[in-house]
DNA sequence: TTTCAACACGAAAACGTTTTCGAAACACAA
DNA sequence: TTGTGTTTCGAAAACGTTTTCGTGTTGAAA
């Protein structure tokens, strides 16, 4: 077990200082062609690697990048992360992973622990427990201490740092308005609770949509769950006690959940009912019959961020604090679960 | 903004050397009452915390580990990392996540990258490419530096080191068993090109069973293809063309596209074709009908995989050297595309 | 007063780099 | 010989810690 060598070693071992190993190393016109030749024919030799560690404490930089999310279970972070982690390599940084659990104290650990000189600089998306605390000292804390954060997805406005998001409002508007456009009418809002801000927004679409078509906003017909409960008998009831002709679903997990239940109960898809879900990911792709979704492209999000992220952090001029919010494009992917 | 504050500053502040500053916090008996509590207030006011960097410099180690995977697309491989994040972070540690996106190029330079102090130790599953070559040069290099390794799933007999499998010759004779039990005869294989370890013993395990039943294996009935190609035509063909009774699939995405395939061209499912998958993942629980399948628990390799890496880190004697493979169980989960 | 221990603190090394600055050695021109 | 410039290299600081060891001060015992 031959351990790494360091530059100290190499000196000694040629009898020269540290400082020529080093600038031989680096190709330093000081250093005379002869000396440096025989300087790197022995690091090559030996496989010398320069510390990344000590380069890091050196350059007060580490080349690395911290994503935090609420699940790595979820496909969409999944897809972010790869996003993330693909921008992040092609500039030479790494990406660390850190979960939260949807718990505010799990993210706030992680965020202290690593702002410790650790990483570069955060992506993140919140916690349902940040959210719903609206507690956000942690990342005002990082902020300060000049560390960039981007966030993405669910988001606050209480923080001003840099932002990808999607036009929630929007695409749920357009969603909701592709059912009505079907001559659909009764059309069910399957939903989360308020304080998860993309809930909350693609809601907000949903009864803009109804309200600029003229239907009244039945509330009845709108279900507002956790998604860690059991939620099946909500929506079997929602479906039984409602005459419903679509339904809107602001995750894969409703949806797809909305559709079994509708199987279960006899009802056929999307005969007699239209289905409509948000996030694509391969649920909705490979269910049968498979799921009309909103789009929201992860690897696009985590791509994005990841390069704000890293302009941000190699931009020498400290103080632009020009942040910016970006807002990736939603695509409506038609499949079986609604008629055509 | 405030940067952080280091050791030195708070030392010139107080007007006492680095070394009692340091002392001070980690409360040792060398320095009086007094000027502990001084600068022990000092440090909070300003929120002083180590830097980690320089920690990992002085103490040669870390606090991170590193998983290298394939693809985190792959629901199977989410779970196995969200495993290992819960127990490192249970242990004081942080996750770094690579991705080798199947390459052999990109699995040799993270990891080279990574050795040179960046990391404890690493959690890997082979990629494709790296299997097909068969050259593990860069991990035995890895190895021989005295860096632990922990292989997961796609491991090989060719590097010694800790392995975290499931038993996949038994596990796929069971499902084929299942299949036989329930008086199916005619059943397809859809597996991977043999070089992928996992679907080479999958496919060992079904012929296994159909001989041990003296049923003959009918190559017709096996059908090998590469997930990255589009194989649907494939299997349309091999329903087409046999009398199918039922199919085990070595993974989840071609048990899933051989449902709707089925679906597809009239086979009802489970009445006229029996299907079973691998990988218990939210594409078979959530697919209608819902497809029975070989499960295998991701959070758990996941986390037994952290567990040994941390221990082998942690346990002072260098020299065990008994590296130890564990075998993690599965379970058959029954779904509706089986009959009963 | 001397001696010795206990106490409280600081200097410095170490981890592995990079970089600035100074200096030795040499060549060449005046 | 002296002065000047160039080439080549090494010492040391710096990044932020922890820890070993030395040292000065104090108080008490002899």
């Amino acid at each position: 077990m031959k351990r790494k060598v360091t530059l100290k070693q190499i000196a000694k071992e040629l009898d020269v200082s540290i400082s020529t190993v080093s600038k031989s190393l680096r190709n330093s016109l000081e250093i005379s062609e002869d000396t440096r030749q025989k300087v790197q024919a022995f690091a090559k030799l030996y496989n010398y690697k320069p510390n990344n560690i000590a380069l890091s404490l050196k350059n007060k930089k580490t080349k690395t990048i911290c994503i935090i999310i609420p699940e790595i279970i979820h496909h969409f972070f999944a897809t972010v992360i790869s996003g993330v982690e693909h921008v992040a390599n092609e500039n030479g940084y790494n990406v660390l992973v850190c979960l939260s659990d949807e718990s505010f104290d799990k993210e706030v650990i992680n965020m202290e622990m690593l702002a410790s000189g650790s990483i570069d600089g955060f992506i993140m998306s919140l916690s349902k427990e940040t959210q719903q605390k609206k507690d956000f000292h942690h990342i005002t804390e990082v902020i300060n201490q000049g560390m960039p954060v981007v966030m993405f997805d669910r988001v606050t406005n209480e923080i001003l740092c840099d932002k990808i998001i999607i036009d929630d409002v929007h695409a749920a508007y357009n969603a909701t308005q592709f059912l009505i456009d079907k001559g659909l009418k009764k059309i069910a809002l399957i939903t989360t609770i308020d304080y998860v801000s993309v809930g909350k927004l693609r809601t907000d679409g949903y009864k803009k949509a109804l309200k600029s078509n003229d239907i009244d906003v039945n509330e009845n017909l709108i279900l507002k769950i956790e998604d860690t409960e059991d939620f099946d008998n909500y929506i079997e009831e929602l479906l039984l006690n409602n005459e419903i002709e679509a339904i809107f679903a602001v995750n894969e997990l409703f949806a797809v959940t909305a559709l079994k239940i509708a199987n279960k109960i006899g009802k056929r898809i999307p005969e007699d009912i239209s289905i409509i879900g948000f996030t694509d990911g391969i649920i909705s792709k490979y269910s049968t019959p498979s799921i009309t979704t909103v789009s929201q492209n992860g690897i696009k999000m985590g791509g994005k961020a990841a390069k704000m992220l890293i302009d941000r952090l190699e931009s020498e001029d400290e103080e632009e604090e020009q942040y910016k919010t970006e807002v990736i494009e939603t695509e409506l992917v038609e499949r079986e679960s609604t008629k055509s």
